[in-house]
DNA sequence: ATTAATTTTCAGAAAATTTTGAAAATATAA
DNA sequence: TTATATTTTCAAAATTTTCTGAAAATTAAT
């Protein structure tokens, strides 16, 4: 296996891993393409790469972008627009739980604490295992949450930390 | 709200929770339908519960049954299978945790690993960018493998020290 | 052994998701 | 302003995933 193929090979199963974290094939696989790349990028070169067509780039690549993983970059006298992923795994890795932690945590939290304003006689028996089992999932995922919280928070110091450190 | 209407509530929220995690929306309703239901129920009870085909029903109980989440309860007298949800969620979250681990994780490392076997000259540039990159990714890729190991390893111990003093 | 009940399988149908490609919108240069 | 390059949008097509339902297989009773 040479470089180019193991390039492909990294796309290729960062694809499928990809979908695996219900994250689309193709935004996976631009991501991928754009962290091994040495330089920025531009649409028609990750089109070339991918064998995919503009309309498809385009949207991926503004996903990409809303995620926080991926960033437009502008080369002096070049009308196209360049792009370019975050290669720090950590940042990225950080960026991806905070985003997924938005979107499916939080909503159940939400759901959980609505469904348990039920009105209905709290001494009934079946009444009360229903409302257990809501309460045990909200607790779950609340603890989830502070975890969770807990550690991007952290992250997020020890970010400030170097970067104190770098300009004192 | 009543209590029928909360309980439809929380089967269609773990439906759309479900979808987002990876487990199709049919399945997380069934396993919601079983985590609130007093008894086990049988195909047929499903079935006209969530309105869905007996071999739907049958695939996703199958699903559910290889999560380790649902199990067959057979009742004396009785021809029909019935199944039952694990009610203790902390259990349900390990369960799907390490399920999770072995398909998603597991590949990404074994994949990281091979592709590090690249017979690439590395000392070029390009090729050390794009070994660098992989390595962390495996870096991370192991850390979240052994915190979640520790995390799944640490359940146990508490689950038998607890079952031990329950019959010492 | 025969019959009846129940579960499993799986090809095709339906639904959901992703992708294309060309037209419209936008931005830059001449 | 006009022309040209580039990006964005979105309806329709392609693909993938999920679901149905009836036939086949299995299990248990008579």
């Amino acid at each position: 296996m040479n470089l180019a193929e193991a390039k492909q090979q990294f796309i290729q199963s960062w694809g499928v891993f990809g979908s695996s974290w219900g994250i689309n094939r193709t935004m996976a696989q631009i991501h991928a393409l754009l962290l091994i790349a040495p330089e920025a990028l531009n649409a028609d070169e990750i089109m070339e790469a991918l064998q995919i067509s503009r309309g498809n780039a385009n949207m991926n690549i503004r996903e990409l972008i809303n995620w926080g993983i991926v960033e437009k970059v502008l080369k002096p006298g070049d009308r196209k627009e360049y792009f370019a992923a975050e290669k720090d795994i950590w940042k990225v890795a950080m960026r991806i739980m905070k985003e997924r932690k938005k979107r499916e945590l939080d909503p159940v939290l939400s759901t959980m604490e609505q469904i348990r304003e039920v009105d209905a006689p709290k001494k009934d028996a079946e009444t009360k295992a229903f409302l257990d089992t809501v309460t045990q999932i909200q607790k779950f995922a609340k603890q989830a949450d502070n975890a969770l919280a807990g550690l991007l928070k952290a992250d997020e110091h020890w970010f400030t930390g170097t970067l104190l450190k770098l300009f004192k």
